[in-house]
DNA sequence: GATGAATGAGCCTTCATTCAT
DNA sequence: GATGAATGAAGGCTCATTCAT
C-alpha cells in the first residue's frame, strides 16, 4: 500500500506522518476484519502494520482516537464511492436512484475484508456518540439525497407512495444485504444481493426498474 | 418476579434456582440494554441483579454460558410471539403475514429496554458460533414460513415477484426497522415503523395492503 | 465403606458421628490420589463422598482441619500396620528389621490409591508445621526403632557402621522406593522395590539378608 | 546481579529482556523457597523481584510458562554441576562415583534457598507431565551414568550386587538427604549427609570407599 | 443433622497507557 | 521519530466459608 525510499528492506525509518498514519489505520481495518471491533488491541494492531506497539500511541494518542479516525476513514471513502457514482448518472431521477443502489455493490467497496470491517464498525458502534458525531451529518446527507430522489421519482410514476417511507424501505433493504453478505452462514453472492436489491426498487417503481436493474427506455 | 415471606426489604437469601437464573438473566439484559454486549461484566451484572459477583458463576459457570443462556431466553420469547401471532391469523396468506408483521411491534417485545438489548445483542452475535449453534434453526424457521407465505400470495397476486428475493425484503425491512429505533438519534415511533413496513409489502401485495395494513375485503 | 440402615435407597439421613467424619476422609483421601493435595477442594470432596457441600464444614469446620485429621487418620493406619508386623516379629533383631521392611510393602497399604494419596500428601505437607506437630513424633518412635534394631545387628554382625547412618540409609531407600513407584513414568514391580530395599540391607549385613530377603539360618 | 548507571537507588526501568528473564526467575526460584511451589503467587513473585505484576506475563505470558522455565533454569544448573564434577574426575570409576556424590553437596548447589526451591519444585513436580517433558531425558542420563559406573565398580569389587538395584539404593540415598535436610525439624549439617551418603557406597565397595569418603589408594 | 444458595477475597490474565532509551 | 519494557487498573474465575431453610 505504501512504497517509497531507497533503501527498502528494513523498514523505513522515516515516514511521513500522513503515510504512517494511513499505515495504521489500514492495519485496524485489517485488525477488524480478523477478529471484530471489540475484539482487536493496539498490539494486535501494531504486529498488523509491522510496527512497534508505542507507534500507535505516538501518533494517535489513545485507542479511541484511532478508531474514531478509522471510522473517519473509512466512511469517507464509503461516502466518495456514492458521490461519484452519483455525479456520473445525470439529472434522471430513475438513473441517480439506480446509481446510488450499484454504488454499494462497487468491488472497490464490496471486499471480502473491507465488508467485514465496516459491518462489524458500524453494527458496533451505531447509536454511540462516537458514530452519532462524525458520521450522524454523512448519513442524513444520504438519506435526504435518496428521498429527494425518490420523491421525484414517485412524482414521475403513478405509484401513489410516501417518499419518506419509500426512501426508508430502500436504504433498509441496501444496508440489511451487506449484513446478510457479512452475517449469514451461507450468504447469497453479491450479484444475488443486487438482484434482491433491485426485486425492492422494482415493487415501488415498475416502469423503470425490473429486478435485474433499472430499465432502458427508448424515450424518457 | 418474585414472591415471599413477609421480611421484604433484604434480598431474600434463598430462592430456588430457577427464579435466581432468571433473575440473573434478566439482569444480564438490562445490562446489555445499557452497555452493549461487548461492554458487559460479570460486576455490572451481579450488582444489576443486587446480588454477589460469584453468584453469577455459580448459576451459570461463566460468563459465556450466562450470554448463551441469555440468548435463548430472549430467543425463545420472541419466537413465541410471532407463534402465538401465526397461531391466531386463521389460514389466509395475507393475513399470516400481517401477523408476522404486527408480531414483532407487540408491546411486549417492541419495549426500550428489550429492544435494546435484543439490538444489541442480534448485531455483536450474528455470524458467530454461539449465535448460529442456538438460533440458527429458529431463524431458518422463521425465514421458510416467511418466504412459503410469500409464495401463496404471490400465487395469488399478479405480481411476478421471486417468492425467495420478495421475502427477504420484507425481512430486511423488518430487521432495519428494529435497527433504527434503536440506533437513530431521533427515531420515529413505532408506529412509523410498522407504516413503513406496510409500504413495503404494500408494493409487492397492493390488492392485500396499504400504508395503513392489511385491506379488509368483502369476502375472503 | 459403610452399610447401615434399613431404608436402604436413600442416602442415609442420619448417620453416626464418627460413621461421617470416617465417610468424608476417606473420600478426602481419594479426591487426593486423583488431584493431588494442593487441588483439591470441599466441593469435590462432597462429591467424592456423594454428600451435600456444606457438611463437610458442618463437621470439619475448615478445610484445613479436615486435611490435619485425614493426614492423622493415614498416619495411623501406617504406624497401626508395621507396629502389627514388628510385633510378630519375636525378639531377632534380623527378623524384626526384616518386619519392618516388609511392613510397607503389605497389601493393605501399598495399594495403587494409597500409596498415590500417601505420597502426594507426604511430600506437599512435610516440613510445614501441619506435619511436624501431628507426625513429628510417630517418625521419631519409628526412626528410634529402628535404629535400635540396627544397633543390635551391627553389634551382632562384625561390620562397623554407625548405627545411625545405617538406620537412615535403610530409611531413605525404603521412603525412596515408594516416591519412585509414585513418580516414575514406568515404575517397577513392587517385588523389585522390595528387592532394592533387600539389596540395600545385605550390603550392611551380609550373614543375615539377601538380595531375595531374611536369610533363614539353622540356629539363630 | 545488575550493574549499570550513577543514578543506582531506583529500579532500572529498562532491563535487557535476557537479564529481566533471569531476575525473575531467581525471585520465582526464592518465592518457592519461601512458600512452596503450590503456594506461589504471581503477585508474590513480582514484589520479590521488586517489579511490577503485570511485568512477569509480559516476560514468560503464563504462570504455567514462568514455572516451566525456572524447572529448566534450575535443572541445568544442577546438571552443569555434576557434568563438571564427572569432568574432572579422570577414569578411575571409583573417582566417578565419588565425584557424583560430592556433586550434590557442591556450596553453590547446596544452599538454603537453592535447596528449598529445589527439593520443593522437585516433589510436587514430579510424575506431572510437566517435569517429564523437561527433565526426564536428563534424570535418564543420571540414571544410566551412575549405572554403568556402578557396574564397573562391581567388576572390579568381589561384591556380587545387582548394579540396577545397586546404583537405585545410591540415587535414593541421595535424593533422601537433600529431602531430609529440608524437611527435617533439626537437619543433620551436609557433612553429616555426605557422611550418610560414604556409609551406603562403603557397604557395597568397601574396599573402595569409607566412611569418610573416597580411600586413596597406592597404586591404582 | 443436612442442604445448597450466597458471599467475598484472591488469583491469573489482558491490555491501554506511559516513558526511558 | 521509533522502540519495547514497564505499570496498573479491571475483568473472569475459583473456592473456602457462611448461613437461611
Amino acid at each position: 500500500m505504501t512504497d517509497e525510499q531507497p533503501n527498502s528492506d528494513a523498514p523505513p525509518r522515516k515516514q511521513s506522518r500522513e503515510a504512517r498514519r494511513t499505515q495504521l489505520i489500514e492495519a485496524t481495518i485489517a485488525a477488524i476484519a480478523v477478529h471484530g471491533y471489540s475484539r482487536i488491541t493496539l498490539t494486535e494492531v501494531a504486529r498488523t502494520a509491522g510496527l512497534s506497539h508505542g507507534l500507535v500511541n505516538f501518533h494517535f494518542e489513545t485507542k479511541e482516537k484511532l478508531l474514531g479516525e478509522t471510522l473517519i476513514y473509512l466512511y469517507d471513502e464509503y461516502r466518495q464511492n456514492w458521490e461519484s457514482y452519483l455525479a456520473a448518472a445525470g439529472p434522471s431521477p430513475a438513473a441517480q436512484l439506480d446509481a446510488l443502489l450499484r454504488a454499494d455493490f462497487d468491488p472497490s467497496i464490496c471486499t471480502q475484508g473491507r465488508l467485514a470491517a465496516w459491518c462489524s464498525f458500524w453494527s458496533e458502534t451505531q447509536g454511540r456518540p462516537l458514530y452519532q458525531e462524525r458520521c450522524g451529518a454523512n448519513d442524513e446527507k444520504y438519506n435526504s439525497g435518496m428521498q429527494e430522489i425518490v420523491a421525484r421519482l414517485l412524482a414521475e410514476s403513478s405509484y401513489p407512495g410516501n417518499p419518506t417511507l419509500v426512501a426508508r424501505v430502500i436504504r433498509l433493504t441496501s444496508d440489511g444485504i451487506w449484513l446478510d453478505m457479512m452475517t449469514l452462514n451461507a450468504p447469497y453472492p453479491p450479484a444475488e444481493g443486487l438482484a434482491t436489491l433491485y426485486a425492492c426498487v422494482a415493487a415501488f417503481f415498475p416502469r423503470h426498474f425490473g429486478e435485474s436493474g433499472l430499465l432502458q427506455r427508448m424515450k424518457s
